[in-house]
DNA sequence: CAAGTTGTTGACGCCGCGCCAATAGCGTCC
DNA sequence: GGACGCTATTGGCGCGGCGTCAACAACTTG
């Protein structure tokens, strides 16, 4: 069986890069860095393993573009917020997040889960600016964007809450250990008690 | 220069063990997983490369050894529970829990850090497992270790609270953007107020 | 001091990665 | 429509990391 190899195609670079990427963002989906070699990728997308590197320099480089494209996916700018109780504003961002974040819920809690030691610090920074976006849309959200005391700590907590925000949306999207229901009472009532109860107490 | 090489020497297999992990943690420590080489673990305990593989099998192997290695911390049992108050008994048990975690913060916080796409699911079961455990404690420290209803909702809403802790915790001892007093407050409130504010209103 | 035990070494084969010169699609111009 | 040039694409070279295994030597035992 000798198998018929398709003729030689040329793309516009563009094209042909993003359909490397494609190819690459599912692999390292599924499988962790170091079990994913560039010659899979290349076999993937039917191309020549040196084609990888050409349009992304190295292994590495190509892991970090994937990183980065698999975060955009928030970005549909801020929905109007309602006026009204903090816990009103707060019950409104969580469902636009719950909305925004169902579609690919699974795929974006593979994003930032964890995978242990030796964080590497070019994804950590990837990782670090998207979370400060998200803290901008937090602080929008019960609207103490223009304060200024306690803005480091402020900031810190809110990151925190982030990561319990991950946590929990894990929770619900992968292992169905919450509903949708419990989730979204979860994270409202979280971030309400964070800016009624804690922060008051930061320095002024 | 001819670099008098130090004469072989032999140890009790648990000594030279102990000794390669002790090099394998460091280096897993400050370096991701595929930027650390067997080579480079050899020559840093002073030891032909083989024998990494001879007492660990495979790279691979090594790494998760590191993992559990690393995560096996806080198992200094509990401290007898004050009684007193809700608020009282959590202030207490987050107060052990940075007694406990203070000496080596940063490397604990290091083995949770986040790496990115494509989880490793060996990893991912070790991190698992040491999450249950802080459950527990966390469970028996706002005493509902008992009750059964709603059960498995309490628990991922305490996995999603473990990990807001890890992410103060990092604030606090990796980035110094919170101070001990406020991941303190932090911690206690969010566990108060998820127990007072949420769980009633999880199904009985 | 000889023989056995076993911790330790060094090299072999394989494979993945980065690089680069050669090759061949595809548009252009006469 | 055929020759030409541009550049997307290939395939192979060299290097280095990983797993294996037979040989070696440090230490023990009689």
């Amino acid at each position: 069986m000798t198998s018929v190899r398709a003729p030689r195609r040329r793309l516009e670079p563009d094209e042909r890069r993003e359909q490397i990427l494609r190819c690459a963002i599912r692999l390292f989906g599924e499988r962790p860095y170091a079990a994913v070699s560039t010659t899979e990728i290349a076999a993937e997308a039917g191309v020549a393993r040196g084609l990888v590197n050409h349009y992304f320099g190295t292994k590495r480089e190509l892991y970090l573009v994937v990183v980065r494209q698999m975060l955009r996916v928030p970005s549909s700018a801020a929905t109007a917020l309602p006026r009204g109780s903090l816990r009103t504003r707060v019950q409104a961002s969580v469902d636009w997040f719950l909305d925004s974040v169902s579609p690919h819920a699974r795929t974006w809690v593979a994003v930032i889960g964890t995978e242990g030691v030796g964080s590497d610090p070019d994804v950590e920074a990837i990782l670090a600016e998207a979370d400060e976006v998200a803290v901008d849309h937090v602080l929008a959200a019960v609207g103490l964007d223009g304060t200024a005391a306690g803005h480091e700590q402020r900031r810190a907590m809110i990151r925190a809450y982030g990561a319990m925000v991950k946590a929990a949306t894990r929770e619900w999207s992968v292992r169905g250990t919450l509903s949708r229901d419990e989730l979204r009472l979860l994270l409202t009532q979280s971030l309400v008690s964070l800016v009624r109860d804690t922060f008051p107490h930061l320095p002024k």
